[in-house]
DNA sequence: AGCACGCCGACT
DNA sequence: GTCGGCGTGCTC
């Protein structure tokens, strides 16, 4: 008997594991490993993906594969055996694994429907729902209170129950038709139709000089109706013919050609050649300030990838994910480039997974998921602002898209570059202990001066009575840049400024009811929303505590710049831009454009706009408070800082024109503000590496978070003092536990969250150790209402 | 996760 | 006596 091995879709410890099934006669030329296949599992159905077909089962009774969903495998051996990887590296069950590599179309859902078996008699009460349908949604009975009802029937067998796989996404279809008769035949009948069938004559005559030729029905202009009658009648045939959606609306892109590289630059690329030539891996760390032409050598190395006959993933961080960079390389590479981001519908990332699949691209530009892209010849991966955190997942699987692109590339025997003006500490460490080969570009192309910055204290300007949020520096600069018609560009650290509502008389901040958090203020709905767990309500308009009415929103959104900024500089034009006014798709875009245009002098948002901005006539970067985030219990904090101002920094003076900077902050002497402003990299790396020796930190030591959250604090605190006495013995003496202590956000959705951080530097057992115990708190009956989660290499220590 | 099976309190 | 509550355990 041919037997597949199945993972199905039960993310639960319980089914973690394979299950067998028979594979029927008709299937036994199309089930193959890395499939999706129906099969039954209890009483009812489910998708799972088959790991292996073999001859011989575990076990003697199985139930057969209900249907294939696929006719070729949407995996292939590689990712198969990554996903075994990704399993254990980060702690997932291996059915998460196998789905995050997929686009979320392919999903199963699963729907559950009552059907008469035959058309017996059913109980009237039963028979009315039916309403002379054949079957009905399972929720539409359970809803009207037959439930016990249609247990006995299903019972009797009259009823039975089917429950549906189906996958989420479609693929796009279009309704050709093609007529059937010869040119003579289609002048006779037009001849011989009754006089009323004016809009069948028409149709046809659509077709003369063209029978048997497919038309798309759309094309032809003949109506759906029309169709219809004809092709009952034999004279046209249809047919559904699979298509792209095209996200980028027809746009045509002029080709370019690659520039000549500086000096700088073609140093920095040879490496990477003569690596893509020997055919060898090897991770390439390309630091190179903001400017200095990284994204040609990214397109330069691509070129040369593609004339191997081979493929290339590039992942950007969402948030770059500009119009601007899609463009760039949709000139370079015309069509074979698929783009893969969060603006995408579901439906148009199912179809540039498709194009990838069938290898009818070579190049993948994508956010983080992208980086599981189903090629199978990989040349290149390159990682572009590798230091971004948007590469870690922050659910699971709690993978980071570097290590999975390093994981693969030892498959492919490719390169890998990771490129950045401000790398992550982790990956210059590693890139000087000569794990990974550092290439450095410290010129901008054509030599164009780095910005000069100014730091500005406010605690100085507040000294002189200036209450405003803006410096007498920075304002005199914005107004001197709206006389000269240059353009300026704000910037508003968010994090950390979020907009919440709080009492001034008697302090009270509104928080969720469900969460230990401050809820955000949406003003245009006057609504206060948990960014945790989603709960909203309506914004007070007197404090609940003390019944004052001095009760308003606080802190330094977007829109209250804004609103400061028209009082003082009532002629500015300004475009902002913030979660509020790029919520609808191509709203983005649409605002870049404006202010590209200039149709506007400044343009004024939060981190979407640290990146990726290239305008000539930028000339001034105003960053309102530096050091929002500086204080955040966050032990990347300082880098963090560092990166963001040395990345605003780089959007001045990009062209002709000199660009100026100025930080406005509460603690101008903090090296991470301080060594930003002289984009002194290095300095700020050693400074910050002797930091994070101190305090035992990454990339010294590596960290694993555990997090156990319960609806009684007890419960939860209890909890996480058994597992960390459980795991200290079995660690070496070298790893160091933190906590357990409650977590810094102490409850959400009404659990209370404890945790502890796992600090070691070589621990060859700790998965396992770890996987114990998720294994023992995840049994049923010992769980009791504990959830406990698992983050490796966590970036979110909350 | 679902779902069935099974064993105890309030109803026709 | 039965309906239905949710504790326990299984799914090839």
């Amino acid at each position: 008997m041919i037997v597949a091995s199945v993972i199905v879709d039960v993310a639960v410890m319980q089914t973690d594991r394979p299950f067998d099934y028979e594979v029927p006669d008709r299937w036994q030329e199309v089930i193959q490993p890395g499939m999706r296949v129906v099969v039954p599992f209890g009483p009812r159905h489910v998708q799972g993906f088959v790991l292996d077909v073999k001859e011989e089962a575990e076990i003697r009774k199985l139930k057969p594969i209900v249907e294939p969903m696929d006719i070729v495998p949407v995996l292939n051996e590689e990712l198969l055996s990554l996903a075994d990887w990704l399993t254990a590296e980060s702690l997932c069950f291996k059915i998460s694994a196998l789905q995050v590599m997929l686009p979320a179309a392919m999903k199963a859902k699963y729907q559950k429907f009552i059907r008469k078996t035959r058309e017996q008699s059913v109980q009237p009460a039963v028979e009315s729902l039916f309403n002379n349908r054949e079957e009905i949604p399972w929720e539409e009975a359970t809803d009207a209170g037959k439930l016990s009802d249609i247990r006995k029937e299903v019972k009797n067998g009259t009823l039975e129950v089917i429950y549906s796989v189906k996958s989420k996404g479609r693929k796009k279809t279009v309704r050709m038709v093609k007529c059937t008769l010869s040119e003579n035949e289609l002048a006779e009948i037009v001849n011989i139709m009754p006089k009323n069938a004016v809009k069948q004559k028409e149709a046809l005559l659509v077709f003369t000089g063209r029978t048997h030729h497919w038309l798309s029905l759309k094309e032809t202009g003949i109506s759906s109706a029309t169709a219809k009658s004809l092709i009952e009648k034999g004279f046209l045939e249809e047919k559904q013919e699979e298509m792209y959606r095209d996200p980028l609306g027809g746009q045509h892109f002029e080709p370019d050609k690659p520039l000549m590289l500086t000096e700088n630059q073609q140093k920095a690329i040879r490496p990477i050649l003569d690596n893509l030539n020997a055919g060898t891996s090897g991770t390439f760390l390309l630091h190179g300030v903001t400017g200095s032409g990284k994204t040609e050598i990214y397109l330069q190395s691509i070129s040369r990838v593609i004339e191997k006959g081979q493929e290339a993933i590039l992942l950007v961080p969402e948030i770059s994910l500009t119009p601007q960079m899609t463009e760039r390389f949709k000139r370079r590479f015309g069509n074979d480039v698929a783009v893969l981001h969060s603006g995408l519908s579901t439906g148009e990332k199912y179809d540039e997974w498709r194009k990838i699949s069938r290898k009818e691209v070579k190049v993948v530009v994508g956010a983080r998921s992208a980086i599981f892209a189903p090629f199978e010849n990989i040349g290149l991966i390159i990682i572009d602002e590798e230091h971004e955190t948007s590469y870690k997942q922050e659910e699971n699987p709690r993978y980071h898209a570097r290590d999975v692109a390093i994981q693969r590339s030892f498959h492919y025997n490719c390169p890998v570059i990771l490129g950045s003006a401000t790398p992550s500490l982790e990956s210059y460490a590693r890139a000087k202990k000569g794990v990974y080969t550092l290439l450095s570009l410290d010129q901008r192309v054509n030599d164009r001066p780095l910005p000069t910055v100014d730091i500005v204290d406010m605690r100085e300007e507040l000294r002189e009575g200036n209450r405003s949020m803006f410096s007498r520096t920075l304002f005199e600069k914005i107004k001197d840049r709206l006389e000269k018609g240059e353009q300026t560009v704000l910037f508003l650290n968010k994090r950390g400024y979020s907009s919440f509502i709080m009492c001034r008389d008697c302090g009270y901040v509104a928080g969720c009811p469900h969460c230990d958090v401050s809820m955000t203020y949406h003003r245009h709905r006057h609504q206060l929303k948990c960014h945790y767990c989603g709960y909203e309500e309506a914004a007070p308009y007197v404090c609940p505590e003390c019944t004052s009415e001095h009760i308003r929103h606080f802190g330094t959104g977007t829109q209250k710049v804004e609103e400061e900024l028209l009082k003082l500089l009532p002629e500015a034009r300004i475009i902002r831009m913030d979660v509020d006014t790029t919520g609808t798709k191509g709203a983005h875009e649409k605002l870049l454009r404006k202010f590209g245009d200039k149709e506007a002098d400044i343009l004024l948002g939060t981190q979407m706009i640290a990146k990726g901005l290239d305008f000539p006539d930028i000339t001034l970067v105003g960053v309102l408070s530096a050091d929002t985030m500086l204080h955040l219990p966050d032990f990347r904090s300082s880098e963090k800082t560092f990166q963001l101002l040395t990345q605003v920094s780089g959007r001045a003076g990009r062209h002709t024109l000199p660009g100026e900077v100025v930080v406005q902050t509460y603690t101008p002497e903090h090296y991470s503000i301080q060594l930003a402003a002289e984009q002194n990299y290095e300095s700020f790396y050693q400074q910050e590496m002797m930091m994070r020796k101190m305090g035992g930190y990454p990339p010294f030591y590596f960290l694993a978070l555990i997090t156990i959250s319960h609806t009684e604090a007890i419960e939860a605190a209890s909890a996480a003092n058994k597992i960390v006495t459980k795991i200290k013995p079995a660690l070496s003496s070298a790893a160091v536990i933190l906590g357990p202590v409650a977590s810094p956000i102490a409850r959400i959705n009404n659990r209370y969250r404890w945790q502890c951080l796992i600090k070691y530097k070589r621990e060859p057992k700790l998965t396992e150790i770890l996987k114990k115990v998720l294994e023992h708190y995840t049994k049923q009956g010992k769980s009791n209402g504990l959830i406990v989660s698992i983050d490796i290499h966590p970036y979110v220590l909350m």
